[in-house]
DNA sequence: AAGCGCATTCTTGTATACAAGAGCGTTGAC
DNA sequence: GTCAACGCTCTTGTATACAAGAATGCGCTT
């Protein structure tokens, strides 16, 4: 059983991939037939997607995929990094020498995929980069808040890494992100990861302002 | 209507005032019979309540209303302290002039509720203040974010400002967090809300460890 | 012809009925 | 006497039926 749970995935999934897209409404009925369940699981998967953001419950009029406009973005990008650069840098005061390790092992792991230009491979092996560092703080509910926004951004994030002047520089980030850590240096450690994500905001930024403006 | 809305309220507030303490079971049918209504609009105010924390959902196993432990109490003080703080850093540098001079009042407020020895105005006007640091960062998403966890914290805060002692210097350090506001000096200003988050959250942690020596 | 109002219909919100898994007690065997 | 297994019951999870609010379209009136 469990189908609220794995309806809760697939919906997500949609949204994420694009079957859904920002605005659309969610229809409990066609849903429903569609998936072959009651209205019930149904209900229960949207409200679990509507606590986490993905979607928006209107009173009496249903669930719509959030649309985020371009100052929301903005604005969970200026908390993304504050998140992160606060993971930072508290990873570089407590770090296991085993994280470490773990860290540079995935850090290789990013510049091998970059190389051989395989996207994908890389996009996950740079996810799994960041989630090492949120669980590297030692603040489990830290951990948890920066991963789900960080999962939160994953539509607006997929948009960005397609230029291969920004996967290098990336790459080099990570490379000072590491050291800092391994230096145990936190200040250094925070700053650099923030200006890590905000990069990617204002890059995502401008991409979305090119877009607003061409419709 | 909206029966799930004033049950999730309704629930929210028992947990708060203690009515249900941290690790009972919230039995849907007793709650249902209890609030005269059917286990549907229960389950969901469950589920809304999940989404923010006070209460955790075991599959198959039912609702309970979370049990921080010390280290959680603290996780999430840290968390608190760092949003507190970049709320502070923004403040002060984008705040207008019609909020700065809302914030001054409501210190005033708390000056005079503290003078009065009024514990619970001095409780309300203490968070109003907060609250308009957290606005006055004019990043909603993180105000919402900030607000969000104040209010989870709220059970363990209130067990706190008892000694007179520490009203007196919480009084202090909201005088000198506003000047920072007006002096436009974000980097002080953060440091003095991490602060002045964190003194709370070792205080908490001093009487949790102290009850649960006792335990 | 245009605007307002009423009714119909569609959708969400709530109640109830049903299914299935988990815990617990009892009973039987060793 | 103790341990294990079986079955019962209790609770959650899902389906369906019903109620009520919101939107829309049609008709009537001016």
């Amino acid at each position: 059983m469990r189908r609220a749970q794995a309806l809760r995935d697939a919906l997500e999934q949609e949204i994420i991939t694009g079957r859904f897209r920002p605005g659309d409404r969610l229809d409990e009925q066609s849903l429903a037939a569609r998936f072959e369940v009651s209205r019930t699981p149904i209900r229960e998967a949207l409200m679990q997607l509507a606590s986490t953001g993905l979607v928006e419950l209107q009173a009496r009029r249903g669930a719509f995929v959030t649309l985020l406009s371009f100052k929301d973005v903005v604005e969970r990008f200026e908390v993304m990094a504050a998140l992160e650069g606060m993971c930072g840098a508290l990873a570089a005061r407590r770090i296991t020498q085993a994280m470490q390790r773990e860290i540079e092992k995935v850090h290789e792991d990013c510049v091998r995929e970059a190389s051989q230009e395989n996207a994908d491979a890389y996009y996950y092996a740079n996810e799994r980069f960041h989630h090492l560092i949120y669980e590297a703080c030692q603040n489990r509910f830290l951990a948890e808040q920066a991963a789900q926004l960080h999962a939160r951004l994953k539509p607006y994030r997929r948009l960005q890494l397609r230029a291969r002047s920004r996967v290098a520089n990336s790459l080099a980030e990570h490379q000072s992100i590491v050291d800092a850590i391994r230096d145990g240096d936190g200040e250094r450690t925070e700053r650099l990861l923030r200006e890590h994500i905000l990069i990617q905001g204002e890059r995502l930024a401008d991409f979305i302002a090119s877009f607003e403006r061409a419709a």
